[in-house]
DNA sequence: TGAATACCGAACGACCTGTTCAGTATCGCC
DNA sequence: GGCGATACTGAACAGGTCGTTCGGTATTCA
């Protein structure tokens, strides 16, 4: 977006700077490299770099943006509607799976150590924005107003399957990105719809767990025994 | 373990470096720490830390050290023998959430921002060293051969775990442990069992996607392919 | 008490970072 | 084609961190 960038030098500078960063985290990892390295490999001046960057970071991201775009474009096929139905095998993650197939040498670099913390999160973010979404959407359509668990189920599904991805990737692709979305799917779609009181098509149609009480009243009462018991910690302490 | 360290001035030193990254870590959070920092803190010689801990990581893993001899008392009392019965309200988190909500200052301080990498990656195979051995060997008892998916289960379960933990941290305890417990049990059981192949008392005892052919033959072939397509890109190229 | 050993403190070289500035090259556009 | 605008160079800067070294001092163990 806002993609207009006449100058030419401006491109090239950057775009040898995104080369440089990428081939340096392929040989060391993100870590490793350091802005004059990766000033010495583009052979651009260290004061360009930063009238382009704020730091390293942001060129990570900036070779990112791109992958984003890549990702968004695949995605797009995907209307929020055919999410909703976890039952069947919509094939949601398969698009994920086969970019970080295509990409895996760099997604290996970049998710396996801890460098890829940035990374996750930001991909983390773009798969459970748009889940969260259209699962509350259709929470609304079966009239249940639980949205805070929404929010739990999302992350423990967003986190399942980059948790599962960076497996994958690190046991050198044991599957196909279909076969992995079809896996995610079983593995997850049954306990979701479950805990979200969808898919009345289930034997178990969801009681428990929320049972007796508003869960709010408790919530609030056992916050404030924990905060009691850390402010008055034992003889060696809590949370020291 | 090896726990013998006699002369009162080792202890000394270390307990102080090690109280005095914790405060900072909780001050400014574990990135924003430098080892001139500790030092001045702890008012303890720049020689004197190098002689004890390579870095600032292994400072902060000797204090974790700690906390996982008390998470694994903690979890003493859980006999590999009752994670099995996952439709059964076990417990299993229970004590990890606990742990987490006793300590969750430090909790938060180190696995909220990305500086949590590290301590997360160890509370990964904390939790899924057991869980693996356990579920490997009711498989056994069940006569089912698939221990390349027990990975992949494993992985998804640990991974919405701590992706749940941390969420839970940061939404400042909105449930009580045991809830967090029945939730994650009620959310994951249902599909680690199908996936399995467990779980006969279900209605759907695992039919499914190894389906048609063994799981090998078509992984190799579509290795070969990705492997292919990667080193002949197209005009622009993938992975660059 | 005496020998062992952990600590101090100061200094070291090497490295990285982010900013500045005058001079030079390249660009977009009329 | 040419001109004004703009991006880049290259070198230097101060400020910071890191990990190591060393002789002298203090503490501890036995």
């Amino acid at each position: 977006m806002g993609g207009e960038r006449r100058d030419r030098r401006v491109v090239r500078s950057r775009r040898l700077l995104q080369d440089a960063l990428m081939a340096l985290v392929l040989e060391r990892g993100y870590a490793a490299v350091t802005v004059q390295a990766v000033l010495d490999r583009a052979d651009v001046g260290r004061a360009t770099f930063y009238a382009h960057f704020t730091g390293k970071e942001a060129l990570l991201l900036s070779i990112f943006e791109e992958l984003r775009e890549s990702i968004h474009r695949e995605l797009a096929g995907i209307t929020p509607a055919t999410v909703a139905r976890f039952g069947e095998g919509v094939g949601l993650l398969q698009p994920l799976f086969a970019h970080a197939a295509q990409h895996r040498r760099l997604y290996r670099a970049l998710l396996g150590s801890r460098d890829g913390a940035a990374l996750l999160h930001s991909l983390h973010e773009m798969l459970a924005a748009p889940l969260r979404e259209h699962l509350e959407a259709a929470i609304a359509h079966h009239r249940r107003p639980l949205t805070a668990q929404v929010d739990l189920v999302v992350t423990a599904y967003v986190s399942a399957v980059l948790g599962v991805l960076v497996w994958w990737l690190e046991a050198d692709l044991p599957y196909t990105p279909q076969e992995m979305d079809r896996v995610i799917e079983r593995l997850m779609s049954l306990g979701m719809g479950r805990a979200l009181g969808l898919h009345s098509d289930m034997g178990a149609p969801a009681p428990g767990w929320e049972g007796e009480e508003a869960p709010v009243d408790r919530t609030r009462d056992h916050n404030r025994e924990l905060r009691r018991a850390a402010r008055a910690p034992g003889p060696h302490g809590v949370d020291r």
